[in-house]
DNA sequence: CCAACAAGTTTAGGAACTAAACTATGCTCA
DNA sequence: TGAGCATAGTTTAGTTCCTAAACTTGTTGG
């Protein structure tokens, strides 16, 4: 009965596109499960280094906003926080103005483990490029930057 | 003393879309987090409609394929369909030629979802699509796939 | 001064796994 | 034939990564 209600378009070619992507986002998916060593800071698990990437070499970041730039909670971000100050690849310091706030900052050994992963975006990212002509990086850059607005929605 | 031992190349150009691809990812961390809901199935969890998007809609597949297609443990996917047959998306059947494994297909009702979730996963690459030309979009598809092939490694 | 608010922390609980033990069936070959 | 091994699924215990909600402290505007 309803055996394709999929209407009228050459349905196929639609779908191959969209079919890659969702493909992309279950390799995705797979990939951002398994914990990675990072230089001298030994295993890390992907919000471990999600929450390095995102608190970066320069300065202190506050607690909320790191929550923001996360996309997550600040109960999870305190969560995470303590175990990489366990670590040591992170520290907390006070905040000037405010003394309710937490500057949160990579220690050395926390900057190394972020060097060693932009690394590794950085090679895999030049691998990829290897393989297009500069015209297609360029388009490719373009589509990811439009992609990335529209999921931000 | 160890500012920018990056070096030699204008790495601007290259962080670029390293960066970009970066936050793509979290974008996509972020979304696979959040239940939806697809048709009359109610709400479904990430996990749940992915299973249900490796199950297809024609035949039934055995709990080992379905494993391996969602590249999670056996153990995983059992649990999770214990879940989808509970909400009556799911069926188990026997297969003839072995009576240890059992045979998967979706219900109706589980159908229904399937072909919700994939109308949702069109209607989102169709709007992408509004946003680029036909060039662009050929050149992105094949990104898209060189990045697959390249993940699975 | 103090009520309302804001920054973080803590706690309980759920989702989504994994690894490993277990059950039950199927296959092989001496 | 049947002992031993392989294979299909299930179960269980434990981990990671969250969230929501209650809490603790500190700040601020009437």
């Amino acid at each position: 009965m309803l055996m394709d209600t999929n209407n009228s378009l050459p349905t196929n070619s639609i779908n191959k596109g969209s079919h890659s992507l969702g493909r992309l986002f279950l390799q995705l998916r797979r990939l951002e499960r398994q914990p990675q060593t990072f230089g001298k800071a030994g295993s890390l698990t992907p919000s471990e280094i999600h929450t390095i990437e995102a608190i970066g070499c320069e300065g202190g970041i506050l607690m909320n906003e790191l929550a923001t730039s996360l996309g997550v909670t600040k109960g999870a971000v305190s969560q995470l926080v303590v175990r990489l100050e366990a670590k040591q690849l992170v520290k907390r310091s006070s905040y000037p103005h405010d003394s309710r706030a937490v500057l949160i900052s990579l220690t050395d050994k926390g900057k190394e483990a972020y060097k060693a992963h932009e690394e590794v975006h950085v090679q895999f990212y030049d691998q990829l490029r290897a393989q297009l002509s500069q015209q297609e990086i360029e388009i490719f850059e373009k589509c990811i930057d439009k992609l990335n607005e529209f999921l931000r929605k």
